[in-house]
DNA sequence: GTTGAAAAATTCCGCCG
DNA sequence: CGGCGGAATTTTTCAAC
């Protein structure tokens, strides 16, 4: 898992192809980058078992689904400390879908989704300020998502 | 596009499945939640068609691809009045993966995502200072990520 | 929503440079 | 060893029911 994989240039053709469109057919990214479809094949399994590919999502529209606002919660904790203690209890909770341990203002920096202002208010009210450990947050609501995409990490495509 | 697509539960499951598993092959789901595979097809190409499933991404590890910083910036803008012109200068950023227009102390809310501190750096100073009608920015450099998740639209799972 | 068959893709093998 | 090509298996896709 923790392997030293070499990961040279096809490789990265690879990736950024399937970042933008994870479904593309190994045959049409052979063709793509003039290598055969189980070259393809090869080079993905052998980066799936580095662990350089961690997974395979699906990007889904929220707020058709129901679930209206994200927010942004900046975290400041008691003892810095506490980090792993409250990273556990967010994990509790469904509505956090990401978290990360950061410098300067925050602690912690977590994004939530939730289905509207009532579900909002209990996710902050009932499940994170009960948290132990938690000081206080600033909560910062996304009124429009402006930009979503993976990083670019090849010079130039094909 | 913008079609009023209903969503029952047994969309919902299959979303559910995708979310974490994009890869998982139609029959499988079909399978799993007692239906046909010829179903499952029919109700993904309806989301598809009505822009609920925006896409298929790959995650992947940044730091084994050589980007090992990943930031969140804050953004205070001189009027909010300039957003679209801020949003669109970001935009040209390739090292900008995301951003949000946002309540509370920062009008923009994006994150970066660099080869190392020099590279962040530059992006900071050369980049993104010098978009007209930023006015200052807040950096918080994310030193682990304990959480990254899709959010859970299903009360049970099979 | 289902079935079943055609088309396509994935996966795995031995072979070659 | 890394890439290639083809064949077997699986999956996707699409018709009619």
């Amino acid at each position: 898992m923790a392997k030293g994989a070499e990961i040279d240039d096809l490789d990265k053709q690879i990736l950024s192809i399937l970042m933008r469109n994870a479904k593309k057919p190994y045959t049409d990214i052979a063709k793509q980058l003039f290598v055969s479809g189980g070259t393809i094949h090869v080079r993905m399994k052998k980066m799936e078992d580095a662990g350089i590919v961690k997974g395979y999502h699906l990007a889904v529209d929220h707020e058709r689904l129901g679930y209206d606002i994200s927010a942004f919660l900046g975290i400041y904790l008691d003892k810095s400390s506490l980090y792993e203690d409250v990273a556990g209890e967010l994990e509790k909770i469904p509505e956090v879908v990401a978290a990360h341990y950061t410098t300067g203002l925050y602690s912690i920096f977590a994004t939530i989704i939730c289905r509207d202002t009532t579900h909002l208010r209990e996710v902050l009210h009932d499940k994170i300020q009960k948290i132990s450990g938690i000081q206080r947050t600033e909560t910062f609501i996304s009124l429009q998502e402006s930009i979503n995409r993976p990083i670019n990490i090849v010079e130039k495509e094909a």
